[in-house]
DNA sequence: GTATTAGCATAGTACGTATGACTGACCATC
DNA sequence: GATGGTCAGTCATACGTACTATGCTAATAC
């Protein structure tokens, strides 16, 4: 069992620095100053010692929302993402989370569901907290927010933001490459329905590999499917009924759908049909056959976009643009047609 | 009378509710009035309607750091979990979300990462910013926390505190249940590490159906594996070894691992094996079988946890346990041993 | 004609912190 | 014994908002 302190006395009302230095004998800026750090050659180290020991004792802990106040900052970035349901953007945040502690930031997470009424969302992101900044995960900036705000759009791009991405269409061409190597000539494209730059790239590596190779782009079976391993399932059965050899799925979750359609209809993997996925999660691994993807590194996507935050609040307005590197990892989803 | 030289910070572009005030030509109160929704019968409608004309044109946005100051509250509350790259926790995050939205509330998610030093880790969910309130899961409560805060326990208890689980006493019956009555003789257990009190009632209903049906609970294989496919997939090695005829796995994640692991070894699900998992993740019905899982409803739980912050912050008092159901899902990893 | 009320708006203050300007004490130097 | 310098702290103020107490005008009551 867990064990936990017992419930205790104690004054209920909330302790200031005010009431550490009346008991420490001090003035509340000496207590001020021994928080900061900026005591140094201004407080004498008995005294330093005496008003953390003070503060200890009463339980006090200084008030964020009076230093926000105060500084005019809270060391908070907003962190969007569409889905926190889909451990890639947890994956995310958890580096943008790993970058801001070491800057001595706090992540804030917006989780928008992938609701599109972006005014509730919008408005629900300022509420989230007093932060300096914004992290954008494939969403268009909320009205509010000026042209003076500190702005990193990831997977998306806008004039004058800086704004980080995976190198998407390297990432979708080697997997298409891939299969044409394979012998593959009836190659299908499961896809997102969103409008992002992520998915066009994709589809253009794909339309050019798939010319280079000889084939007709437009001839080849496409669908495209919501999000959701059910929404996925369901795209996936008249995309099955053209008959194609191999399937580039826009991403693992979509994968995952068509190998439940697959098996519905007897189809095997790989001997029917080769499959490839996009991102690399988890349970790429568990699928049966484990399932060649592209995988990305979703940590450091979130941890270079806080950095590119760092660095237009450092003043380096660098509205730089970083791409990220994509792998294709080959593993036993992906075989030569019939074989 | 000292005049204060102009405080070089960022580019101070903000907007006052003084602004405003001045550009709508009424006072910094009258504004407060209007965004407060409580100058019925004390602002003019005429005034309310040119403040907000002013403030739109302006861009205004309350400062939510001297909102939370003002009024000692930040109508926030933070939610920690063990791991935000489980999906199960997202939905926990969802959950509480979705009912804290609604009463004007906002969750901050704290992921702890699992990490174990606590020190660093209260801190940080102390620095996550003004919070009126902590939902803490499985995790002891930070040092810092005084008695008077207000918390709910997400699967722990303690005296005085209000908290939610599962009935996973129930849920595991059922799951233990479920194979005797298939005929199982040999069940194996592979279990969470973790001292959380839903693991102990796991093992507890473990005990008490396998003795109900003869057999010797200390005489059934059982491994302890720490979290991850990696290390489920490597305790489950020697755990198969003992040769069982049906596993129950203490979350989906961990069955995961088991598939892998019977899979390497040529071990045939259900045929050789059984397995039940817990949680019933969204990928538990894309696993080859399909897993019979014990589902649970993760968003459920969240916002209840919230809605008992919510009772305590109400003034009502209530440190009470609410127990949620857990249902048995067959599907089709489970059969008779030997089919 | 005066008292009361209602309607509308404002002045002023406090929330808790950070920090530039200031003060005294002590000490060394010339 | 005046000058200057360092050390150790304090004072007073402002950040932006919410809200109490208050004022003012015009309308209504007696």
């Amino acid at each position: 069992m867990l064990a936990f302190p017992p419930i205790a006395r104690e004054p209920s009302n909330r302790v200031t620095s005010v009431d550490v230095a009346r008991r420490a004998g001090v003035s509340q800026s000496t207590v001020s100053l021994v928080f900061s750090g900026k005591g140094q050659g201004r407080v004498s180290v008995a005294t330093q010692d005496e008003v953390r020991r003070c503060a200890r004792e009463l339980g006090y802990r200084p008030n964020l929302a009076a230093q926000a106040l105060r500084l005019g900052s809270s060391r908070a970035v907003a962190l969007l993402v569409p889905d926190i349901t889909n451990p890639f953007f947890a994956r995310v945040l958890r580096g943008a989370q790993r970058a801001a502690q070491s800057a001595g930031y706090t992540v804030a997470l917006v989780d928008t569901g992938n609701d599109r009424r972006w005014e509730q969302q919008s408005f629900e992101a300022l509420r989230a907290g007093p932060v300096d900044g914004y992290l954008l995960f494939e969403v268009s900036p909320p009205e509010g927010l000026g042209p003076h705000e500190h702005i990193v759009l990831i997977e998306a791009k806008a004039p004058g933001r800086s704004s980080v991405r995976f190198d998407a269409e390297k990432g979708a061409a080697d997997a298409f490459g891939h299969l044409v190597e394979l012998g593959h000539r009836r190659i299908g494209h499961l896809a997102a329905v969103f409008d992002a730059p992520t998915f066009h790239l994709r589809n253009a590596a794909r339309r050019r590999v798939l010319a280079e190779a000889g084939l007709d782009p437009d001839a080849q079976p496409r669908a495209t499917t919501d999000i959701g391993i059910d929404a996925a399932r369901a795209a996936a059965g008249p995309l099955l009924d053209a008959r194609p050899t191999a399937v580039f799925c826009d991403d693992d979750i979509i994968a995952a759908g068509l190998y439940m359609a697959a098996r519905e209809r007897g189809v095997r993997i790989p001997r029917d049909l080769s499959v490839v996925g996009f991102d690399d999660m988890d349970f790429a691994r568990v699928l049966d056959p484990p399932l060649t993807t592209v995988a990305l590194d979703a940590e450091l996507l979130g941890a270079t976009a806080f950095e590119l935050f760092e660095g237009q609040i450092a003043g380096r307005r660098t509205r730089a643009t970083t791409v990220l590197p994509a792998e294709l990892v080959v593993r036993e989803s992906t075989a030569p047609p019939g074989s």
